[in-house]
DNA sequence: ACCTGAACACCGTTCAAGT
DNA sequence: ACCTGAACACCGTTCAAGT
């Protein structure tokens, strides 16, 4: 079979933490779904945190760009609608997020860190564009993001259906549309 | 010095999960705390499994009683007030809600349903004492549950002080006070 | 009744040796 | 250039032996 590349690595290991979590995440395990022995992986990596380091800097290349499509919705209304959908679907990347965020290791905070300035962002330019001002559009996009990242763990522990919860929520944090002048 | 007894080691292990995460609990790390050796752990507990579904089960009873305190507060539109600022303290606890509801040890999944059934149920029973119908005080209380929770994990890659925050989701998610008749 | 200390399996890491 | 296989330290677990 053709030697593996550092992506494989990354693929794999992204893959395992989003289903396994972090905890199993091992080198044996990577390999032996590689079909290669755990000792080459040190030809392609220093050690298991370069490893975890490359994977999520990945990761959030991938976020930044899942992002980048929403943000083609011209109307900010049905943008931030299109968000709080996005945010029941994209399990590999939410699984993510959920393993990553309460974790203690290092380089995992400053990846949380620059996704969710880059989603709380885009909500406030979002919120501001449906008619807000900066203050009110700050507060409601804070609020609107900690109750998707809150769903998202709520989630894990209960297996039942968040649509009605969605629909709530959007009602709840989507501003009415403005009145035709 | 005295022996340790089984409730020494469930502090010492609930105490170390919430400050450095589940993957640094280590049966040496906790023997060392308690100036022992690791081989006497397994005179109080058969695996380490056991040290971690007898602590979470502390933990639950805890949190229980932390719920009976705010209980006693009358009127529902302070009890939610309440509810909302101990969100922002007791970080002994929230340091365990977020390092183990991400987490794949199959006990831990229960235990965190069981207490978030339980806050939600508060909050639902105080958002009907406050006013709302039924399904209102459903949709709000999920709501609002995912936001604290969200709140918590926004904390953990960030500093920033929160007060605003709380402030603007009370504002929110609290019923209007019910007009006198 | 509670603890020590040696033993063993598993994973992270290193590295000489293979192709 | 990429991989194997043996080696070593660390942690979970067992257990005979100590007090």
């Amino acid at each position: 079979m053709a030697n593996r590349t550092v992506q494989d690595w990354e693929d794999a290991a992204l893959a395992s933490i989003a289903e396994h979590g972090l905890a199993s995440l091992s080198i044996p395990r990577l390999a032996r779904t590689l079909g290669v022995t755990k000792g080459s992986f040190y030809w392609h990596f220093t050690s298991l945190q370069e490893l975890i380091e490359k994977s999520l800097r990945r990761w959030d290349e991938r976020d930044r760009t899942a992002l980048e499509e929403v943000r083609q919705i011209e109307d900010p209304r049905k943008r931030l609608a299109a968000l709080f959908e996005q945010a029941m679907e994209r399990t590999e990347a939410h699984g993510l997020y959920v393993a990553l965020s309460a974790s203690t290791i290092p380089y995992a905070a400053p990846v949380i860190r620059r996704i969710s300035n880059r989603r709380l962002k885009f909500l406030i330019e979002s919120y501001v564009e449906a008619g807000l001002n900066a203050p009110e559009a700050r507060a409601q996009a804070l609020l609107a993001y900690t109750a998707y990242v809150g769903a998202l763990y709520l989630r894990l522990s209960r297996k039942q259906d968040l649509s009605d919860y969605v629909a709530h929520a959007m009602k709840t944090l989507i501003p009415p549309r403005p009145r035709a002048r």
